[in-house]
Parts: structure tokens; C-alpha cells; sequence
DNA sequence: TTGACATGAAACCAAATGGTTTCGTATAAT
DNA sequence: ATTATACGAAACCATTTGGTTTCATGTCAA
């Protein structure tokens, strides 16, 4: 079963610097809209909508408390992102490229098995 | 001096798959144009246009030959993504985070100084 | 010198994106 | 009970995006 059908994925949800920026306050502590919205020049209502993609994208989840939605950060689905930028590590960081690789291999979906051409997965 | 003003920045340009596919390609190999658009369900000119994108995002890097020309892959930019990334690291990496750190920390730039907001030096 | 090839520029277009304002509704506070 | 707060949904809008086709130009080959 799938982990809940990501209608916007990762690379499009942070392509966004206000979504960005909604990650990095999150990551800090979880919070609610209109908290959120304070740090922005634009409307509520634009930065919720910004949060819901970036909850398309599996990257925020909500909880309804009381009258409010508090969104917390869910980094998960950033591995993708990581995934495929150790795609290009050997490139700047040849020689230590390997040791990397075998740090992160805790989580064993994270390796890049050798030099494929990558991306054919999706679409 | 900067390094040729990026009109369109790492984040957005990576957002397209066409041209997460195109990274990829010439992760390769440097190649032109019509070769690179044979891999791809559009227009030779669509391809080009996606080219000029990563260009201005400063992630590859043209050179004429003749009538052709070639498209070379520069990684470089793809390290604001890393650093980025980096922030989140302690999420799902906690123990082994301080050793990837260590590992990066040839580039004196791609580490990140603690627990901070981040994102706020862009726009 | 006459074609064929490789490419970018231009004009155009539909759909997606990032905003807005307005409204309805649920919860909390008085 | 009434009012204020927190929020999402909806309708709307301008701009950007990702694609197309057509055209002009430069280069290689016969």
C-alpha cells in the first residue's frame, strides 16, 4: 500500500522560498496558521494553501486542536531529495564520496547502487 | 564577484523532471542538443528551452562546436541544495549527522552552524 | 554553390501557480 | 446568547510555465 498518493512531490513543494522558509519554521516547533502566517507578507489564506501542498507532498502533517490546525514537519520525504542528489556527490567530493554513502546506509534505500542514469523511475 | 547572476534559482530548476532527467543525462557525458532530446517524448526546442533554464541556474554550461552545441554538467549549485538539506539532517540521522558533517566539511561552506532558521538569507 | 543539419529566437497557447477577497463554519470566550 | 477567533473553501485574477510551430542563421558535406 502506498504511503498516501503524493499529488505534489518533493522537488515542486520546495521549489517554493516561502515553502521553504514554512519548513524551516517548523522544524523548530509545530504551529498553527495564523502563527505561521505572521511570518509572511502575504495573507493567511495564501500561506495555507502553501501548507497544503507542502501536506500533498508529505512534508507538513496536521492535528486539529481545538479551533486551530497545528502542522508539524514530517522530513521523510526529503530522503528523495537526498537520494538523488548522492547521485551527484561524486562529483565534488570524490574520494570521500564511498564513506558518505556507507554512513547514510543505515537506511538502505538510500544508496545509489553505481553509476545508473537515475530519474527513470519517476514519470 | 558573483558567479553570473542566477536568474533562475537550484530549487526551481530541479523541480522539472525533464530536467532532473537532463542532469542526469549529462552526468554522463557532455552532449548537444538534438542527442539529449532524443531522450525525451518533446519538441527539440522544448529541450532547449529547458537547457537555457539550467543554464541560468548555473548548472551546466554551453560550448559551441561547429554547428553544435555541447552541454556540459557544472554540479557546483547543487550545493546550496546540499546545504539546505544539510538542516534537516538531524531528523532522521541524529547520531551519525555530526560525522557527515565532519566528512563535508572539506568544503568549509556546506556546513551548516547549528540549529538556526535558515532560508531567511534568500529573498 | 547547393543542400542538409544543428540550433536559438519568436510568436503563440493552455494550464498551472501564487496571490487576492469574500464567505461559511466550528470553536472559544464573555 | 453573542461575539470574536481560527480556519478552509470558493471564485477570481495576473503571471509564469511548459509546450508547440515557424523561421532565420550558421556550419558541414557533396
Amino acid at each position: 500500500m502506498a504511503e498516501a498518493a503524493p499529488k505534489h512531490d518533493v522537488f515542486q513543494a520546495i521549489a517554493d522560498p516561502t515553502r521553504r522558509k514554512l519548513l524551516g519554521l517548523l522544524s523548530e516547533q509545530e504551529m498553527p496558521v495564523t502563527a505561521l502566517s505572521s511570518h509572511f507578507p502575504m495573507s493567511r489564506t495564501a500561506v495555507s494553501k502553501h501548507l497544503r501542498i507542502l501536506s500533498e507532498a508529505g512534508l507538513v502533517a496536521e492535528q486539529k486542536v481545538g479551533r486551530e490546525t497545528r502542522y508539524r514537519l514530517q522530513p521523510e520525504p526529503l530522503q528523495e531529495l537526498r537520494d538523488w542528489l548522492g547521485y551527484f556527490e561524486r562529483y565534488w567530493n570524490n574520494k570521500l564520496a564511498a564513506l558518505k554513502l556507507l554512513v547514510e546506509s543505515d537506511d538502505p534505500a538510500s544508496l545509489p547502487k553505481g553509476p545508473r542514469p537515475l530519474d527513470e523511475r519517476r514519470e
